[in-house]
DNA sequence: TAACTGAACTTAATCGATTTAGTCGTGTAA
DNA sequence: TTACACGACTAAATCGATTAAGTTCAGTTA
């Protein structure tokens, strides 16, 4: 086993000081040129590569970004990170990715985790049970500490952070106005209950789009579930009743494992995609694109959302000490990606 | 700003030596009884935390495991994380994930970032680009310095490490298998080319699921597409091209996205899965229970598969060092979930 | 020739923790 | 009275790097 090279077996090597080699590495004018240049051909030679670990403890800085999610098995996140790797890989940054599950108290252990010298910075999505408990003394903390910390969408208020979030509200509100102009009238929401911040969001768009049209919404043809990130056995027999027993001609849903369960109860009450029945549902992932008929979707474009909220932290990071604080929110668009669920739009 | 507590300020407010505080809180029988409890006192009322960093400088220990995949993006990837993650944080050891994003430079890249000092030992599934150029000396290097290596899913031979594997011949097996008891003869397969490992094992189930059966295999009845992890256009014409112009009964794919494609190409000529074609893929995901029909699948037990990998890593960073190296390789089984695209095997 | 300059190094402090090797005063035994 | 043991600490080395503050010696200048 060949033991790592560090500075203090090279100076031994070549009989000189740690920190004239130290110096000779980073160009340091103060060494000759004769020893530089040796000292260097040596260190290629043997590939030395600085400690991290070390570095990190003597600049107090580690150049790393927490992540912290509620799940990895979800599309969207994972195109979330693929959009925070990207930019931090491009500004130097490293990123350690932990996952909370939904769950409260781990995702205030993996905070306190990485909070003690691991990273400089977090970025994360708050859980579930986060969001029910309202209790966000771990993200104050580590505020306070002076790491600053970027939320991307499920966020809370009254936290001192920069935010990026999916214009929700105007998503869903896009994806309801299309099926309206396809000739819909009678359109239902599968959406999640209030305390989920996008649940909420997308259910006040679908509103807003059948107020646009002076379409009076009906409070049967909205229905809440209580998990929003699964489709469990409960959520299915609800989403069967809902469609079975309401005369609908559109449904939006708030995300694709609603709508692909929506599709499938369509079919089999006998009815036509899109002709009986439009379906538009938020979130563009595999499964919209795959599914038959695949599904018109509001696309979040996790990725600049990722590539968004890194670039927010790294800025914080990097800015002088002495600039005054100050936080924004930036929101990412959503777009409308057409396919087989949907109609043609009516031209007048 | 609150700057974090460190054992030098907790000294210097009690009026103690360092020494003091460390092995107070270490509750080592050096220090009185009084001392001790008020400096256990104090460090809990203000919250003290050691800090990582210093502790792995110190311990030369990260108790952090590193993880490289090809991409994040990807169900299977995502539910091994999801089982490294679990088996980790239960033996106290923190994941730090990296993507590749099949690339090679990325890969080595992102392996001498993390070795310098960042993690104990490194998961990983190499890269597309790495597997075609065969260099793995970022592998061994890494090696000889002592760290661990544990790879899974996508391996290669000749490297001093552990390995995880999917038995992808067997799995394959056991879905042609299916097939051909629930009475199909003329089972096509649409899979990789050899050099990506997984598409070559799959490749062999399948010729030795035809032959334990005295089925003759046929070259037409053979599809080798170039990517494996994604269905390009060209990809997609080639499987409507295979399917259209072969007399199937039933097709076996290495992958969902290669199966729902097929299925849709299956419905547009008018035929019925299963009546008319089965359908059988390998990897048990999001398309493969949602898709409609829904399909039969071989299921990886990808979070088995992370577990396993963490297990045999930590069990290698825990040994003590002069115990002798062994490398193993653990298979994880495969089982079938039946749905709805296959027909009930047939009984004598 | 004494004082000064500057090139080329080395020493030592520092980051935050742990741990081995002292130190110091008190009590006990010879 | 002296030596020794012991309890309760403190000092200092260490992990691997950086860097401000010396040091050393050859060469220049008044």
């Amino acid at each position: 086993m060949k033991r790592k090279l560090t500075l203090k077996s090279i100076a031994k090597e070549l009989g000189v000081s740690i920190s004239t080699v130290s110096k000779a590495l980073r160009d340091s004018p103060e060494i000759s040129e004769e020893t530089r240049e040796k000292i260097k051909a040596y260190a290629k030679l043997y590939n030395y590569k600085p400690n991290n670990i070390a570095l990190s403890l003597k600049n107090r800085k580690t150049n790393t970004i927490g992540v912290i999610i509620p799940q990895i098995v979800h599309h969207f996140f994972t195109t979330v990170i693929q959009g925070i790797e990207h930019e931090a890989r491009e500004k130097n940054y490293n990123v350690i990715i932990c996952l909370s599950n939904n769950d409260f108290d781990k995702e205030v252990l993996n905070m306190e985790l990485l909070a003690n010298g691991s990273t400089d910075g977090f970025i994360l999505s708050v859980s579930k049970e986060t969001m029910l408990k309202e209790d966000y003394h771990h993200l104050n903390e580590v505020i306070e500490q002076g790491m600053p910390v970027v939320m991307f969408d499920r966020v809370v208020d009254g936290i001192q952070c920069d935010r990026v979030l999916i214009d929700d509200k105007e998503g869903a509100k896009k994806g309801v106005t299309h099926m309206i102009r396809s000739g819909c009238r009678k359109i239902g929401i599968i959406t999640s209950e209030d305390y989920v911040s996008v649940g909420r969001l997308r259910t006040e768009g679908y509103l807003d789009a059948l107020d646009d049209f002076g379409i009076e919404p009906d409070d049967k043809r909205i229905l809440k579930l209580d998990n929003i990130d699964d489709l469990n056995d409960k959520s299915k027999k609800r989403i069967e009743e809902f469609i079975t027993k309401n005369d609908l001609d559109g449904v939006f849903t708030v995300n694709e494992l609603f709508a692909v369960h929506a599709s499938r109860v369509i079919s089999g009450l006998g009815k036509k995609i899109p002709d009986d029945i439009s379906l538009v549902c938020f979130t563009d992932g595999q499964l919209s694109e795959h599914a038959v008929p695949s599904l018109t979707a509001v696309s979040q474009h996790g990725e600049e959302m990722g590539r968004k909220a890194a670039a927010m932290l790294i800025d914080k990071l990097e800015r002088p000490e002495d600039e005054e604080e100050e936080y924004s929110t930036a929101y990412i668009d959503t777009s409308l990606v057409e396919r087989e669920s949907t109609k043609e739009v009516i031209k007048r």
